[in-house]
DNA sequence: TTTTATAACTTGACAGTGTCAACATAGCAT
DNA sequence: ATGCTATGTTGACACTGTCAAGTTATAAAA
């Protein structure tokens, strides 16, 4: 009866899960994920899974969501520092930016992949914690505009726009291996800032 | 000796296989590739495919090399035109690659994905392929900068991939259906070149 | 021309996948 | 105690990529 209970109810099942697939996608790729798999190595029938997500692709949208929040709460901890620059908030963020999707390659591929954006499921709220953080982006390109951290001479919208793909390109290069050399990362996220601070 | 034209039974079964594979992928995506059922569309046996490609991945491959050679054919064409500007040439440039990204969204999607990049396969010539590609980018931004299309301010390679980055991170951002909105690529495309004429 | 070697192709099989229907149980609220 | 619902299980289905073994067509060699 002891065994059999507590090993029949989980109770934080759903939360396991994300964790478990989290780990898996992390150290051997989105595609290695497997549902049986994961139910097997969690200890938990393949159809258990279904109780907690409607299919795979909710599953993956969950670990997306968790990587939204976990971005940002990075920012919000070095944006709310005083003692930094407007400069070197920048600077920040953009480093921390690449940094954020190297270390986390797969849910990056997860927050970002056309697995979540092209297809219609339970990703409202999903994509509007997506949204919020581009909005919150643009807002810090506002301010760094009006304090003059960087150049205000482009619309602040399409300025956002462009200098968010040219992070999200060079994650998904670097991430998708053709960019190899890491050490190169430093620098690539100085000529970023160097670009964005140019004057006309 | 040439053997690939020598017809069997079917002809060139190669060939049909890739132009065939990339009609299924660029109107259903990449995951919709099944090689039973394309095996079965082109009326030959599910194993057939093996004798022309070791395994899907090579497929996948093949259909990416030829996208690199007609993503080469499209910028010859412009680039040659001695009636342009270095500016036109730039912009013209910039514009293409995110329309050629569009109109081949998952071609596009092979061309510079994990599948390809992250798995060792038999893509020597793919490689080679693709780094040409950049390296001609390379030459032309170096070029944009001693005719002074655009700014000289930064180190030519660094610039080359982080302007390139800029382009395939809008491209992805746009394929995978975060930036939805068509009609802001040709503004987009004004203020990608707009951010590389800037000096300082 | 006949033989032979080889490239192209087929069938059968295997291990794996996501997902559903039908059923079973645990634990809580009534 | 009774019933409800969330949570779990097993069996089954229709797929998938890929390989081993066998077959045939065609080009080269005899």
């Amino acid at each position: 009866m002891n065994n059999k209970s507590s090993s029949y109810h989980h109770g934080d099942l759903r939360q396991k899960l994300i964790e478990q697939a989290t780990l898996v996608i992390e150290s051997n790729g989105v595609d290695a994920l497997s549902m049986r798999k994961l139910g097997e190595v969690i200890g938990v029938s393949r159809s258990a899974l279904y109780h907690h997500f409607d299919n795979k692709q909710n599953l993956l949208a969950a670990i997306a969501e968790s990587g939204f929040a976990t971005w940002q709460a990075i920012t919000q901890t070095f944006l709310n520092e005083d003692s930094l620059s407007e400069h070197d908030k920048l600077t920040k963020y953009v480093k921390g930016y690449l940094e954020f999707a190297r270390q986390h390659k797969a849910t990056y591929e997860l927050m970002f992949g056309n697995i979540i954006w092209q297809n219609e499921l339970d990703t409202e709220s999903l994509k509007n914690t997506a949204y919020d953080t581009f909005h919150q982006y643009l807002n810090l390109i506002k301010h760094w505009q009006d304090t003059a951290t960087i150049s205000s001479s482009q619309n602040s919208l399409r300025l956002a726009q462009v200098s968010w793909s040219t992070l999200h390109g060079m994650a998904k290069l670097y991430n998708d291996g053709i960019y190899v050399n890491d050490t190169n990362l430093e620098e690539l996220s100085q000529s970023i800032v160097q670009l964005l601070q140019t004057k006309n």
